[in-house]
DNA sequence: GCCAGTTCTCTCGACATCAAGACATATCAT
DNA sequence: ATGATATGTCTTGATGTCGAGAGAACTGGC
């Protein structure tokens, strides 16, 4: 059976004879699965009203664990975006009332982020729906190929990870 | 050997032990490594002085074949973007002198968008030099765990392609 | 103590994208 | 022919992100 990857592998061998392409059989692969698993994301999020940007911050809050907050400057960094996109992301998380901004006490320059009750609840029940989905897109391969599959994409980010 | 992702797992798997996280492994994985081969396809680009979506649009029109050209509706379904970001996309192709705009013979409402002999060269050289960073990614693997690791993704991404 | 350099959060302006719709041309059934 | 619908491209307005930098507070060496 033949697929997307495939044929656009194809159309570059007919294209540049000249070039190896076989990376993008595994490589372009990568790239497109990316793509469809943010779409079931969003997907699953939608259901919970919230954006992917959402349950990122969300998230990266409550894995910290009790009492689920972190400073902005954290944040950032655990969701690798800039500081000007993390104060807009907290004061429309702070709007709808998932977070709560609170003064540091030890720093004054500084803020904790923390979750409101409504903000754990909403991101434990998208937590649970996307494990769930995820769950479904990985029905296709067994438990010894998922490991297989997980210990080959380890070796690969291994470098990366430095 | 502990990575990144072991450690996302371990954090979850403190904060919400009822959940079965097994699915994260692969697919955050997937999600990471994307990330990584975004940041490494930007860095080879800029050496050729492109941008990623700069790549993306040549590369459809270097695919099509001789003459290098296709209509705008058709570049905007290659890409995945919509027609606002198209129309943009190659007004600035053509002001950098990569592409050409031509009326289609065909069609009084259509155009063609040609790549010049400026834009070939510089895409032909950029894929090169893409496939070749590609290849140092896949270093870690030998040639048979490549075979698997593209079969185990083709599966994953079979579902979606319907 | 004090000053230089660092760290922290927030503000501002630029920009690429999207969604919706405008406008022209094609296509097809009647 | 004619009208209705579809198609193809471009325009417009809103939005989220980034990059650069401002202002306040912390830190360490002297």
């Amino acid at each position: 059976m033949e697929d997307e990857v495939d044929r656009l592998v194809a159309a570059w061998r007919a294209e540049r004879p000249d070039l190896d392409v076989q990376p993008l059989h595994v490589l372009s692969r990568i790239s497109r699965l990316a793509r469809h698993l943010d779409r079931a994301r969003r997907a699953v999020f939608a259901a919970h009203d919230l954006e992917p940007w959402e349950f990122d911050v969300l998230t990266a809050l409550r894995r910290a664990g009790r009492p689920y907050q972190l400073s902005p400057g954290r944040l950032l960094r655990a969701t690798l975006v800039t500081s000007g996109t993390m104060t807009n992301r907290i004061d429309r998380l702070e709007a709808a009332g998932l977070v709560r901004r609170l003064p540091d006490p030890t720093d004054k320059r500084g803020v904790l982020v923390r979750l409101t009750d409504k903000g754990r609840t909403r991101v434990d029940a998208a937590f649970a729906d996307l494990l769930a989905r995820e769950h479904d897109i990985l029905a296709g391969l067994s438990p010894a190929e998922r490991d297989t599959l997980a210990g080959l994409l380890r070796t690969l980010l291994a470098p990366f990870d430095l």
